[in-house]
RNA sequence: GGUGAGGUAGCUCAGCUGGUUAGAGCGUGGCACUCAUAAUGCCGAGGUCGAGGGUUCGAGUCCCUCCCUCACCA
């Protein structure tokens, strides 16, 4: 065992103005995974995160909701620490970035590197909302693309044909804070200099803080050359003041990392830490950093050149993973396979999750398919078929003769072999192979059931002097499988507990799986874990999404539209809900429901389920639809017909173009989808209520 | 478009610095067992390692070209 370590990781901070979901749990397993780890084997790890709660989409997320930006983010910050809670996440602090703390190493860092040359000041030119009195980031301005024409792209790249731009280039460009057009407007804003710092991060890149993919990834950056950042952001804005500059705020993604700080700070005060034993740059301590890969910029580049040029030291590691997606495709709120946390945890114990996820991370960045079935057979065939099943199996035995362990083991050179992929593993666990590690235990637990079948202790129970020989195999037999809860115990600390208490032992540690537990009166044995049913796994995501909780919808969107039951047509139909929550007339009111003429109808090249449709709304002109018909509907049959759209329904924007409203139609999906048609008088535009 | 990652049995993936008949789990076919949450054990079927060239005595493993998938683009 290497010396005692002192190690400060974290993971990203989730963003404050919606739920934490799957794709966010890995990361927050694969953190903690990785930190109980260290802390099984003995070494001091503090584990912080924080809510990352500044920026424009909040600042108008809670004027949308008639709330002050505090209260919005207050509400998600007891959801999400309550998800992660229950998500056994080992979290030693869970902070806010709108924190006194934050605040405070913010504009501690923001001083330091003023005081270094790093900060200069630029006027910049930028879109301003006259009628909202606010400057608008890129993606808050939509207009055509100046390449391809394309309708309602944002300001900053075009969906439809990849090019890049600035917001001034687009034509008709529209503000979507107030639908009015921009002006342009100067503005002066603060940088820092990222392009000084070159050399230092290719050096401490070159020392291994980063995965080899991920440096071929930052040597792309590199051979573009570092661009200075715009840390600067002008009233209003919610967020931090720069110092000596009124009206200037913090940019979000200055202040996020920072939040890790912040968040230790307060760590450092409740435990009585010293923070500049983590932080000083001649620190012996480890900082490490689990991200995922689409937040490498910030973490790879500015984060580390932040830190130097404020006199701090450099991470010991940034660690990225990829996505996870659905059944081999994108999580999708429209599929109904945007699973939230809560909602898993409605559903499955937090455990079964954490092994699923550790059984399939590698130390890459390669996107983690959650594939419903393979969840419940790994989950029924590994944790409960075979590992729980060693216990369940030996118990039994031990307590028919008495109930207490051998004194020795029948065949040490097992339990030795055991211990010696301890290593092994361990090692895999340090490298974030969880997968290589699980790997290997459950080659274990293979053995373990191999060993219990050739020695047949049921058999050897019906003779009469056969209890000492059973209950020397099932002394064994248990051995092994406390061994392999041992090394699982970062994965599945709650059954780990349970086995704890089973074999009346102390909380092991990592050393505990090299000695055998012998002569010990155990406890009665209870089930470990119980199976999957295969069924109840395939709902978390054929039900239609629940109710959005009040910090769920995204910023544009009707809440009672964007989460109707309804909501058929666009993608993969959902199971109808036995019976809808009711809504107010208000609520219904707030769907604007229009006739439609269908003016041209289309497959999507590449989409097997999409149509795209060209609809006349009348009096609010044409639209493009998607829908996912393409099954029930040969597109030529469509043309000139009428039925019903949403026409309020935020865009969205699909991997084929932007679908503006939405086609009504009733079925079970596939072929039996059933579009909704008025009967004869109506005409494009009238509203359905 | 640029860049990155990846394409190995039906599915999910291992295959380190090139070296005997390409591996595991799940699934599947057969057998055995009955201690265990219908759990477990044994045997078998199943792959021209994306395609085509090249280097080499020898290539999933190195080089080139192409095809496909996913992701990112501050």
């Amino acid at each position: 065992m290497t010396a005692k370590r002192r190690i400060l990781v974290t993971s990203a901070l989730p963003y404050a103005n919606g739920p934490i979901h799957l794709g966010y749990l890995l990361e927050a397993v694969q953190t903690d995974v990785w930190v109980r780890f260290q802390r099984l084997r003995g070494h001091e790890c503090h584990y912080v995160c924080a809510d990352d709660t500044h920026g424009t989409p909040i600042m108008l997320k809670a004027q949308a909701e008639g709330i002050s930006p505090e209260a919005l983010i207050g509400a998600v910050h007891a959801e999400h620490r309550r998800d992660l809670a229950d998500m056994l996440i080992s979290l030693d602090n869970f902070g806010s970035t709108h924190s006194d703390e934050t605040r405070a190493a913010c504009n501690r860092a923001y001083l330091a590197l003023r005081e270094r040359g790093h900060i200069e000041k630029r006027v910049i030119r930028q879109a301003y909302d006259a009628t909202a009195k606010m400057f608008l980031p890129d993606r808050y301005v939509k207009g055509n693309c100046p390449n391809c024409g394309a309708a309602d792209q944002y300001g900053d790249s075009c969906e439809v044909c990849g090019a890049t731009y600035s917001p001034s280039d687009l034509k008709n460009p529209l503000s979507v804070v107030s639908g009015t057009p921009p002006v342009e407007r100067d503005s002066e804003h603060y940088f820092f200099r990222l392009s000084g710092f070159e050399s230092r991060l290719k050096e401490w890149m070159a020392g291994g803080a980063v995965q080899r993919s991920v440096a071929h990834k930052l040597e792309e950056w590199f051979a573009q050359g570092l661009k200075d950042w715009d840390i600067s952001r002008d009233a209003p804005y919610f967020g931090f003041e720069i110092p000596d500059a009124p009206g200037k705020f913090f940019y979000v993604w200055f202040d996020a990392p920072i939040g890790y700080l912040g968040s230790f700070a307060q760590l450092c005060a409740e435990r009585k830490l010293a923070f500049d034993d983590f932080l000083s740059p001649d620190s012996r301590t480890e900082l490490h950093h689990f991200i995922g890969k689409d937040i490498l910029y910030f973490h790879a580049l500015f984060w580390p050149a932040v830190l130097e040029g404020a006199g701090m030291r450099r991470p010991t590691g940034v660690h990225a993973h990829g996505f996870v997606t659905i059944n081999g495709q994108k999580m999708s709120k429209s599929r109904g396979t945007f699973i939230t946390a809560r909602r898993y945890l409605e559903h499955f114990p937090a455990e079964y999750l954490r092994y699923y996820f550790a059984a399939k991370l590698g130390p890459g960045i390669d996107d983690l398919d959650f594939n419903l079935d393979e969840f419940a057979t790994r989950l029924n065939s590994d944790v409960v078929g075979k590992l729980v099943n060693i216990a369940s199996r030996c118990a039994g035995f031990i307590a028919r003769t008495g109930g207490t362990l051998a004194d020795a083991l029948p065949e040490p050179a097992l339990f030795a072999e055991f211990s010696a992929a301890g290593d092994t593993i361990g090692a895999a666990y340090e490298q974030r192979d969880y997968a290589g590690a699980i790997r290997e235990i459950m080659a274990l637990a293979d053995r373990a059931n191999q060993y219990i079948d050739q020695h047949k202790p049921w058999l050897i129970a019906k003779r009469e002097d056969g209890a000492a020989e059973v209950r020397g195999v099932c002394t064994l037999g248990l051995n092994l499988f406390r061994s392999l809860m041992i090394f699982l115990k970062p994965v599945l600390p709650d059954m780990a507990a349970k086995a704890e208490r089973f074999f009346r032992e102390a909380p092991w540690n990592w050393q505990d799986a090299a000695r055998p537990l012998l002569s010990q009166t155990i406890g009665a044995y209870e089930p470990l874990a119980s199976r999957l049913d295969p069924a109840a796994v395939a709902q978390l995501v054929e039900s239609p999404a629940p109710p959005a909780p009040p910090a769920a919808a995204k910023p544009a969107a009707k809440p009672a539209a964007a989460s109707s039951p309804a909501a058929t047509a666009t993608a993969t139909p959902a199971t109808a809900a036995a019976a809808a929550t009711p809504i107010s007339i208000d609520q219904f009111a707030s769907v604007d429901l229009r006739i439609a003429r269908i003016l041209a109808a289309e497959r999507v090249e590449g989409a097997d389920k999409l149509l795209k449709l060209r609809v006349d709304l009348g009096e609010l002109g044409e639209r493009q639809i998607f829908a996912g018909i393409r099954a029930a509907y040969e597109p030529a049959t469509l043309v000139g017909r009428l039925t019903v759209v949403v026409a309020n329904l935020a865009p969205r924007k699909m991997r084929f173009g932007v679908s503006e409203g939405m086609v009504l139609a009733a079925g079970p999906g596939g072929a039996d989808v059933f579009l909704l048609s008025p009967d004869a008088g109506a005409a494009p535009g009238m509203r359905v209520k």
